[in-house]
DNA sequence: ATCTGTAATGTTATAATATAACACTTTGCG
DNA sequence: CGCAAAGTGTTATATTATAACATTACAGAT
């Protein structure tokens, strides 16, 4: 059997125009689908900040979410919110950006993919999800050489966004 | 002209046995001779430092930095330690390693590679950094195709290291 | 050898991120 | 309903990192 390595693909792309509130109606969506399948409680508060962290349209920190979160009603304390993303990163519903401390929403928790990488721009903090089996394979076979076993792999490319690029200077 | 992609490799093995006292004197005096060609001034507490990562044989974390400096002599403010980290890391000669927000010392500054890769052990804390060309130019040609200008990348293999799968238990 | 400007360090305070521990409430289910 | 488990509230505190300003050390010019 020919196996063909797809080009890798952007899981969606950020970078370009778009409707992102369609964005979020879809994450909301599919969440709760996600959820109802697996007998996953997506109570209020994860709602919540799951759909904080996609209007948001970048990667968004905990203490940020707070904030919002006490705009709209009473300000919870921090761990109301460090569990609701412990939730759903748990849930592959989010990823954690070590390099900013934020979080971003995940377009597609259903693939168990190998491994998500992320474009990350240092301007306007929009990060893109990235599939790239070439590199999955890469580092399984890496790890393979040294006997490492994998649990998580992060692999996080900072730098600038053609938009921002071109118009030269930070959002 | 034929290029040969070579085999990825590990920078140097932290996870074999291996008298690690050689690598701390190797390391210094790599320091010592990259910052002597450069002006760069390696002060005693940037010195101390890149000593103390390198003896820890780990990813050690500012505050640990901190409290072992305290216990030979007078304990400095955190800023002391940050602002070397800071020389180190733009100087070349260490890592910093988000996932854990811990650092390590680097076996090679004078190499201009493109990007460091990390394999962290999860038990033992050891980490091992590879340079793997194949990723390198995967990850180039994927910015490529994003028009997304690429000024750092991080990758973090999370795992078990084979000692630690044999032992079965954290060390 | 002294002066002088820059780089490095010291010092104090505080910001930003994250979690521990325990009390209370909600929810699904028998 | 009543119970157990899951989720949330609350208070306090741990951990990581930086801002701002004062002081000291150092390299190069005179």
């Amino acid at each position: 059997m020919r196996t063909v390595t797809p080009m890798p693909k952007l899981a969606s792309n950020p970078f370009k125009k778009h409707q992102h509130s369609q964005c979020i109606r879809d994450a909301l969506h599919s969440a709760e689908g996600l959820c109802k399948k697996n007998g996953f409680r997506l109570s209020n508060v994860r709602k919540r900040v799951l759909e904080l962290i996609w209007e948001s349209h970048q990667a968004l920190g905990a203490y940020a979410i707070l904030e919002q979160l006490g705009k709209e009603g009473v300000k919870p304390a921090p761990p109301t919110v460090y569990r609701a993303l412990d939730f759903l990163l748990e849930a592959g519903l989010v990823h954690r950006i070590n390099s900013l401390n934020a979080y971003i929403g995940c377009n597609h928790p259903k693939d168990s993919h190998h491994g998500s990488y992320f474009l990350i721009c240092q301007h306007c903090h929009i990060v893109a999800e990235i599939h790239d089996k070439r590199i999955d394979e890469e580092v399984a076979s890496l790890a393979e050489r040294e006997r490492f076993s994998i649990s998580e792999r992060a692999l996080e490319i900072s730098g600038t966004c053609q938009h921002c690029q071109e118009t030269q200077h930070a959002r």
